[in-house]
DNA sequence: GCGACAG
DNA sequence: ATCTTGTCGC
């Protein structure tokens, strides 16, 4: 049933690090399969956005994942999913991916359809080794994935234009890993990773179509909301 | 060794 | 991420 050369989801979860060592051997293992030579759905296609966040609940060590479909052109919300799961490994800078990627697989089962695109709260190939949260769902899904961050993690950069829509390099030494994006004029700009299957500059426009309103993309505000009722109705 | 560090 | 009051502003 698995194409040779291509990665098996279920596999994969099977085999899941037991601790850090082994988590970053999987990252570099499956990073080879990260594709940067497609550019990805055009904005304004025909189709679904997802955006997947997690909330967590440290005393019962449990995690809600949510995933919200949106019009990719009228970011109207079409379909939302959540899943519950168990927190396997503490937060450890660099391997966020395995504390969510389980339960926000399970959640993007449970929507009626694939999605076209996928939005994360995090990092895709702005990464210590390249393999950000995005970059892992997308290998995993084989899905075209974009990696939204709130803050800049270990990478520097100037800040852009005042104007929405401005971008400056998002940067690690001297390599642009991302870009940081102004979606609102005068607010703290989000920074942009490519995850899978999708170009920088269209990552960039995808998210600034998503955030007409407020800083943080639609997709990941509606997930975000909902993953949080989930975790309090548990 | 020390500090910083997506969520 | 999560813990948390009031407060400034549209």
């Amino acid at each position: 049933m698995d194409t040779p050369g291509t990665i098996s989801c279920d596999e994969e979860l099977r085999h899941w690090p037991a601790d850090e060592d082994q988590a970053r051997t999987v990252q570099d293992r499956l990073r080879p399969y990260v594709r940067l030579d497609e550019p990805g759905p055009e904005p304004g296609f025909e189709g679904t956005v997802v955006g997947v966040d997690v909330a967590y609940d440290d005393a019962r060590n449990v995690v809600a994942a949510a995933a919200v479909a949106l019009d990719a052109r009228t970011r109207a919300v079409v379909d939302e999913a959540t899943a519950v799961g168990q927190v396997s490994i503490p937060y450890v800078p660099g391997l966020l991916a395995f504390r969510e990627i389980p339960t926000v697989l399970a959640a993007l089962d449970r929507l009626a359809r694939t999605p076209d695109l996928v939005i994360c709260d995090g990092y895709g190939v702005a990464h210590p080794r390249r393999f950000g949260l995005a970059s892992h769902l997308g290998v995993l899904t084989g899905l075209p994935t974009i990696g939204v961050a709130k803050n800049p993690f270990t990478f520097r950069y100037d800040p852009p234009g005042p104007e929405r829509g401005a971008t400056s390099p998002l940067l690690d030494g001297d390599e642009e890993v991302g870009r940081a994006l102004r979606t609102q004029k005068g607010v703290k700009p989000v920074f942009v990773s490519v995850g899978h299957r999708v170009s920088l500059d269209r990552a960039c426009a995808h998210t600034l179509h998503l955030a007409p309103d407020y800083r943080i993309p639609e997709t990941t505000r509606a997930a975000d909301a909902l993953c949080r009722r989930a975790l309090a109705g548990i």
